[in-house]
DNA sequence: TCCTCCTATGCAACGAGTTTCATAGGCAAC
DNA sequence: GTTGCCTATGAAACTCGTTGCATAGGAGGA
């Protein structure tokens, strides 16, 4: 129900045509909303035919044609009204929560190396978020206001995954105590 | 893909009928997979036709009859071989963080009654679980793996309501600051 | 008595999201 | 020189999840 919305922040910070929206929501806004290239398309024409952004044909060389979205007035209005709704309970889909519970009921070693994988992965996403954070935030650096909220949604990515890391080392060593 | 599994470990821990475990998953359940009865009774059915779990008729006084189901010997397989597949990775959708960047583009102090009313949810969530915590685990207690399992989720759950309440107030120092 | 809530299950319609496939030119590697 | 990858957009089919409605008996309160 906010894939628009993600969008059209998207699209406040830069504009953009839906194939480089596709490949934000790959990186960036991926981190807290994911969409495939073709839910951004379909929803990209609904938006347009609604007006809430308009499209630019751009022609390159050497690529194919592009077209540029921006966000048009209707379009601002539309996020400040959503802005001001109240947000609606997320739905929880902790799949490894499920496997750790069904373990009771199998052998608890076969979750061991699976765990340890997404240590690993949240341990390089963690280093990743750290590194874009000396990069694009600076200690001792004036930051507009974009950029401050910017800051403080990548601090709670910081805190996740710090959070799950040390989660996961406690899953990992009742694991291994239920091993032996 | 999953509400199957979930279910499966629900019935293992406990058999039951669609309605209780269509409470069970306004509860514990709940906290790492959501599903409203509708989905439940479809998914109930499938499982049954597949011969993942048996249901029994059980009449009851005062009250409509229950159809209660137990996990059938391929529904354990099934779940065995589920647990040693590798975890899919989540599809993110957090709202709020896309509310936050929104707010760089509208006013940023509209967002503070919201993230307010987040911040006490969550803090109310947190009691909950410590007040659950003591109950079911307290210290100096053998537990089985079941419970020990179970304790660890718990854990994470805890871990992330702190972290979440911990970085709602950095949320709402950035917005009373953006607000001056 | 009527109203509402709880237990218990289900149908039908819709909307959101995923998967697979298609097109089409340019670029780089082998 | 063909194979595979990148940019760029889209159709079609399908599955998953939500919402609204229906049924039906019993309990409890105004």
């Amino acid at each position: 129900m906010a894939l628009e919305h993600a969008i059209l922040v998207s699209l406040l910070e830069q504009p953009g045509s839906g194939y480089e929206l596709a490949r934000r929501f790959d990186r960036s806004i991926g981190r807290f909303w994911t969409a495939t290239h073709q839910q951004i398309y379909r929803v990209l024409r609904r938006m347009e035919a609604d007006g809430w952004i308009a499209a630019q044909e751009v022609a390159q060389d050497g690529r194919p044609d592009k077209k540029v979205y921006a966000v048009a007035r209707d379009g601002r209005s539309v996020l400040s009204d959503w802005l001001r709704e109240p947000v609606e309970p997320e739905t929880v889909r902790h799949e490894l929560a499920v496997k750790i519970r069904a373990a009771a009921f199998d052998d608890p070693a076969a979750l061991i190396s699976e765990v340890t994988r997404h240590r690993e992965s949240h341990a390089a996403l963690l280093e990743r978020y750290r590194t874009g954070e000396q990069r694009d935030f600076p200690p001792g650096t004036e930051l507009d206001p974009q950029q401050q909220l910017q800051h403080v949604v990548l601090r709670g990515g910081i805190e996740y995954e710090r959070m799950t890391i040390a989660w996961l080392d406690d899953v990992l060593a009742t694991l291994h105590r239920l091993s032996r």
